[in-house]
DNA sequence: TAGATTGTTAATCGATTAACAATC
DNA sequence: TAGATTGTTAATCGATTAACAATC
């Protein structure tokens, strides 16, 4: 039962020690201190110590923190060592980029078949992922007990696929269609928003030209 | 002459005001309150006035915004009305997927043309922008005056290829590769990072089981 | 005019940093 | 032991919210 009053920001930090601690790790690196860490990554010593103080006690005074096991205990606190099933919906170029490209595994997902509309796509496989017909989806989801969908379908499709997706009790959806589909409901959503990003770019070139 | 003290947190919220205005536009509504918008972004009303507040007074007591004109407003502030040239480096599935399908004029962006090292892809298009080869990137972004470079390498490349982006004196790079490649330099990075986000997803989805 | 809603200042809340006793 | 570094408490800093005079 961990407490739910630590900050999304302390969560959005713990990710990026991860994968200082695994690079440290593959370095042969075997302790590191807060001081050496924060100044790895730009964080101060005092915000990676206080980080890490909401969920236990990791480190030994006068030592600092073993690499390999801080590693492990931030992969446990993120969830990353329990695994959950998961779906993808929409296999178009970026749905396509995740199956080929991203290591699901890495992250406690199992990913366990994608869906698309396309009749032509329905039956191939992409990097070993089966690609189901989406009719078949909120089937699919009940019967084998999914957690979380991963969306990439187009725009248009966004908010009907998504309350299709929670009207089956689906715990979490990873939204990757640059609209926001956070509305109603208190379901977990994360987005990967191309557009925000880019705009806050823009925002900062334009600016230091000024 | 942008003051240069306004949080990053206003700059983020800027993108999804712009979202929505544009959508209210497009459903032709033609005015909106602050409190109106808070309601349908998730946000307090007091909260959009301030962010507003530290770029001018686009608004009327007793009125509220005009739409249209504030949309406008915002993707002034943010820079998307001036264009910036720019490169993608690495023709992957994301590099791809980029290519295919996301609106880069939209973003004030001018995709000039894309860099790969598989010689198998050098010379084609992919819709409609020209594969070079890489070993020509620092002299066409010198050449050209490229302002930004979006990275799509495999994370092998990463630290290399930014690092050689940055000699070339570019003066954004939005990463795509997972790799944090912020070090040193002062220069501008906007980071799209898979990883980092699915790992926030799977500890709420994690913790809610508890 | 009366009602609505802004822009802005002040109050509150939360997050980051500094400091230090505990201790390896 | 002496030096180093943690975990935690207190101080500071910054961001969000509330309140309200100004005004359309």
């Amino acid at each position: 039962m961990k407490k739910s009053n630590i900050s999304n920001n302390t969560i959005r930090r713990l990710p990026r020690y991860l994968r200082k601690l695994d690079e440290l790790g593959k370095k042969g690196v075997m302790r590191v201190s807060s001081q050496e860490l924060g100044n790895q990554l730009g964080f101060t010593a005092s915000q990676i110590r206080q980080d890490l103080s909401y969920f236990g006690e990791f480190g030994q005074q006068g030592y600092g923190y073993n690499v390999n096991s801080l590693r492990e205990q931030v992969a446990e606190i993120l969830g990353l060592t329990c695994e959950n099933a998961a779906i993808l919906v929409g296999c178009g170029n970026i749905g396509k980029a995740l199956l080929c490209n991203f290591t699901f595994s890495e992250c406690g997902v199992a990913l366990k078949c994608a869906f698309d509309t396309d009749k032509s796509k329905i039956g191939t496989h992409i990097n070993g992922i089966e690609i189901k017909n989406s009719e078949e989806i909120l089937e699919y989801i009940v019967e084998n007990g999914v957690n979380i969908a991963i969306l990439c379908v187009p725009q248009e499709a966004a908010r009907s696929v998504a309350d299709m997706l929670r009207a089956s009790g689906i715990s979490a959806i990873w939204n990757f269609t640059n609209v926001d589909i956070s509305e109603p409901h208190e379901n977990m959503v994360e987005n990967i928003n191309f557009f925000d990003s880019l705009a806050v770019l823009k925002y900062y070139v334009t600016e230091t030209k000024k």
